[in-house]
DNA sequence: GTTGGCAGATTTGAATGCAAAATGCAGGTA
DNA sequence: TACCTGCATTTTGCATTCAAATCTGCCAAC
């Protein structure tokens, strides 16, 4: 019970930023915090390293991984790719009980559009587009948009929208929910690709990548091929 | 330089099948094998969990993971999404020095297909593949990509090729050069997805699926997602 | 003959210990 | 003053140790 449960706890504090992107990762506090002696934690580290929150530089510690611009646009390129795969497969597979879930949250979402309620509109919008991924009843998928969506969650669901690209985004909500009822996998999987490419720009225009004080070369690592591995730096918030 | 090379010696002695799938996966030993000692190697146990290609049941050990054809099938589909997106990008990214060195292999490649040689075909194959990957220049889907063939390497690059499905797959390679030659993107990437289905119809259809029979309830585990989580057994080989 | 249960051995999961590397700092030198 | 050098401290990486859980084999009871 013990492993599982570090890994998690500390991608919660990683993912809610209580150790700041690029911030050191004390071993020894986070010991005494959670009350677990160095090696479970490490192996933690090493798994979340291999997801690409940690970034292990070989005897000098680990720190929590930053987001470069350009990191943001690959995670959300990916997340282009995921979806439209997801939106393609869940045409074939969704329920009529999965698509009425996912209309009620679209009902729901247009209504918080209309009240210019930011935050319960992205609570919404989440909904829908996990609920979309999970009609694709495919696991491999699901694990890799989550670790994919983790990284970008706080870009995704809390930049800002000028009124405008909102607009777009809902009208591409319904583009979406329409397909859908059609099940129309290659519209579907359209529509959701530039969705997200639209999100994508607004997210790296609003600012979330310009904070580029570029470290000199950490370390690589970051298993999971080259995620985070081609070494970056910078990024404060996210 | 320890944990790192632990991680690399071990997925390749999973992904060879030194270790059979299902196999359990004897610490001891392979701690004595590598020169190491259980430290560095359960961290690398539970890296490997993370990718999906370890097992880890609590207080039980951990195994080699097993495919099931829906395992298979899963692991497909994403990679038919991850090519996608990797064509789509590429067509807008790639050099000229890329493509041309795409074209050298494919010449080679059906050079191989007319004298019947499988194993050279499969490996300028594989190298036209990664070579897509690369030239979209996204080293999150690089790492994806990388994660993902990993586990279906042998099923794809092995399975043995009827000669009429053969056929078909070098048509689509000229087709998928053609793609690139023009940098149209939306072709490439439509044409890779239907490449991949057909890989895969062709994969289960040779049976790389077969042999299910279901162990009952190994723990789940495998962090990222439920890639293997959500806990299959069966498939001897692959 | 089979089943249930118990004691010993094995194996796992986590804590602690120890050597090597890195960091920080003081002092000396140009 | 700025920079280099050497030492003490801290931190890391791995090995070892220890407690808890699982597995094995044996015996007794049905």
């Amino acid at each position: 019970m013990l492993h599982e449960e570090v890994v998690g706890r500390l991608r919660t504090i990683l993912l809610d930023g209580e150790i700041p992107p690029g911030g050191r990762i004390p071993e020894r506090e986070l010991c005494a915090k959670l009350a677990i002696s160095r090696t479970p934690l490490r192996e933690a580290l090493k798994v979340l390293a291999a997801e690409g929150l940690v970034l292990l530089l070989p005897n000098r510690g680990s720190r929590a991984a930053k987001l470069t611009g350009k990191d943001l646009q690959d995670l959300f390129e990916v997340c282009q790719g995921l979806e439209a795969l997801a939106g393609d497969l869940a045409c074939e597979r969704i329920t009529d009980a999965e698509f009425a879930a996912i209309r009620t949250f679209h009902d729901e979402m247009v209504d918080h559009y209309r009240r210019g309620e930011l935050a319960p509109y992205y609570r919404c919008n989440r909904h829908i587009h996990e609920a979309i991924i999970n009609a694709a009843r495919n696991p491999v998928l699901t694990g890799l948009y989550e670790s994919v969506t983790a990284r970008i969650r706080r870009a995704r669901y809390v930049t800002p929208m000028p009124p405008p690209n909102w607009a777009v985004a809902v009208q591409e909500h319904e583009a979406i929910l329409n397909a859908l009822l059609r099940r129309d996998g290659t519209a579907l999987s359209h529509i959701l690709r530039t969705h997200l490419r639209h999100k994508k720009e607004e997210v790296i225009r609003a600012g979330f990548a310009e904070i580029e004080q570029q470290r000199p070369m950490e370390g690589r690592h970051g298993l999971f091929g080259g995620s985070v591995q081609a070494g970056y730096g910078s990024r404060a918030d996210i």
